[in-house]
DNA sequence: TTGTATGCGTTATCAA
DNA sequence: TTGATAACGCATACAA
């Protein structure tokens, strides 16, 4: 290990004998230092372990090489689990590209604020939205402040004037209602995220195609909607199974919910995938997977439609960078589809 | 809504007629100033919506009002749906208190390097230290380089030259144990974390003196320890039950690994409680909790030792908050006793 | 009690 | 190709 004590722009640019303008321009890639002169400095700097100050060179150019992530991981707590993940994928880019992660827990109602701070501070060079609603003011109010963002997720049906990344949802839930449909229930129920939330609403709608496309009636007493945890997933599940006819297939909004309906039925004595079908959507959570090294996978349990949210946030991020790069670009945006695993909890209806 | 464009010190002392100085020190709550004219300061302040410039006190004053946060997200798993519960406790300490955290992930082996570049750079005024193992090198770093920190848990026996929260692991293991066995349970099993993290190790030696006062011969096939993911749960409780002698009881590191558990016995046609009793540790994670407000909760499903780290994340983030403050001051520890909870998975052992 | 002058460590403008 | 010099926006030692 070479020098330890941290050196600043001025001890280097002397131990140089040059001056400092010369030494930052050959740091920062500047065409007009002479190669051999830059090559002294890279040189000089690794070795006395040279390394800018961020709070002067934020103060100097205004950008902060720093990005928020403003999340309520209080209220919407199926945000919580997510994002760890979410969050683990994108820090992977920023941390290749040389920036930082700037987390501020806020409510819903005080983002906006945030926002406004964000920007007046200089503190961040772009954010990443998440968990938009249908019709989410924060992207209006990020256009209008300029700060550059993309949305995971979108807002509303076009999602023309900002940047966004997302799963197809909507053919994702038709596709697995269809499969039930297909082997032969006739009675599918939705245990759907909160329905404020964007994804959730088009969710419902591809359920609702697929129905209607099989000329079912859709049956309100069949549809739930809440936020996403496990005990939710339970009580919705012995509510359903309560019903004068209860589903013999259900629809699942995560593999969170999807683990209290597996409890619910295992409680009724019923079995997944014997007595009634489970398909949930499974986002990857690395808490889920098996993590074993060199170990073939397993058979997954549930039937699923399943997307990375790990790999999303990746993707997001790789945008947010690109967008930050060049903030006068086109808006880009790009939609996922999921993946169909089938696993052990789907089979056609039992016979009464 | 008033003026919306970001005004700096100077305007704000014109818009006045006062010094720099005098603004300055009247925002900062220096005593000098007339109460007079800090009222007047005061006012000016919010209805001009002046914000003093982050990188600008940075650079001034050499602290960043930043907390840092390094975690490996990636490796060791488990520390992820954990992490995001911890976080969202600790963030609503520094939002309350005007910091911001600095997130950044990175390998353990990469970790001190990153502090090293953290202080040299004064991009944060502490950190919170995550995942301690058994004699954790970070400890000694941290100390060397004068940055103040507290640790999620302990890196060895005393912990006596650094501030840390822990819980009680020790005794909730212990405990948990004893009452299994003082159901009449005879072969207890450990599903444990990884023990090269130090929490893990204290829970087994807490498992092990309980079975010691109850004179029973320690039986290494009935121990399990990984990165505490449902997977691992599933497939450690397979192997425990394929055993000549399978146990009638276990003890499981987290929620996550003992649904894993649940997951097996099912397939095996048993059940939690009846069958085989379990004893859980509950960090009380937000996505497993009833969210329902005005709900009577349920009765918990899990029988555990109970301990919200979300807490423990508002403890962690207040002790270096104060240690911030006052890094002179003594070191502060705190341990913290788990609760035991009743639930549904515990029960005397089956006759044969 | 208030004000002046200087420093914090960069980047950027203008000359040379 | 290189170098003075002026911002950037605040805090603070020193004066008054």
């Amino acid at each position: 290990m070479s020098a330890r004590k941290a050196i600043n722009l001025k001890m280097l640019s002397e131990a140089l004998g040059l001056s400092q303008t010369t030494v930052s321009r050959a740091l920062n890639g500047f065409p007009e230092v002479a190669e051999k002169t830059r090559a002294r400095v890279i040189e000089a700097a690794e070795r006395l372990n040279y390394r800018p100050s961020p709070s002067a060179a934020s103060l100097a150019t205004g950008k902060s090489r720093m990005i928020g992530h403003v999340v309520s991981l209080s209220e919407h707590i199926m945000i919580n689990p997510h994002f760890a993940d979410f969050i683990a994928g994108a820090g992977e880019v920023y941390g290749e590209n040389g920036y930082d992660i700037l987390l501020r827990l806020a409510s819903l109602e005080e983002q906006e604020g945030v926002y406004r701070d964000l920007v007046d501070d200089q503190r961040v060079d772009g954010v990443v939205v998440h968990g938009p609603l249908t019709g989410d003011s924060r992207i209006g109010l990020l256009n209008a402040l300029g700060l550059p963002f993309v949305v995971h997720g979108r807002s509303d049906e076009e999602g023309a004037d900002y940047c966004w990344m997302d799963v197809n949802n909507r053919r994702a839930f038709h596709r697995a209602t269809k499969f039930l449909l297909d082997l032969g229930h006739q009675r599918v129920a939705l245990v759907n995220g909160l329905e404020t939330m964007n994804f959730a609403d088009r969710r419902r709608q591809g359920y609702e195609v697929a129905l209607e496309e099989a000329g079912i009636v859709l049956d309100e007493q069949l549809l739930h909607s809440a936020d996403m945890v496990e005990p939710y997933g339970y009580h919705a599940t012995r509510a359903l199974m309560d019903l004068a006819e209860p589903p013999t297939a259900i629809v699942v909004a995560s593999v969170l919910p999807a683990m209290g309906v597996t409890r619910a039925l295992a409680d009724l004595g019923l079995r997944a995938g014997e007595d009634v079908s489970i398909i949930a959507f499974d986002d990857c959570l690395s808490f889920l997977q098996s993590g074993y090294k060199g170990r073939t996978p397993d058979i997954p349990y549930f039937t699923a439609v399943r997307s990375s949210i790990r790999d999303a946030g990746k993707r997001v991020a790789q945008m947010l960078l690109e967008r930050i790069e060049n903030p006068a670009g086109p808006l880009q945006s790009e939609l996922w589809e999921a993946d169909f695993v089938i696993g052990q909890t789907t089979a056609p209806p039992r016979r009464r």
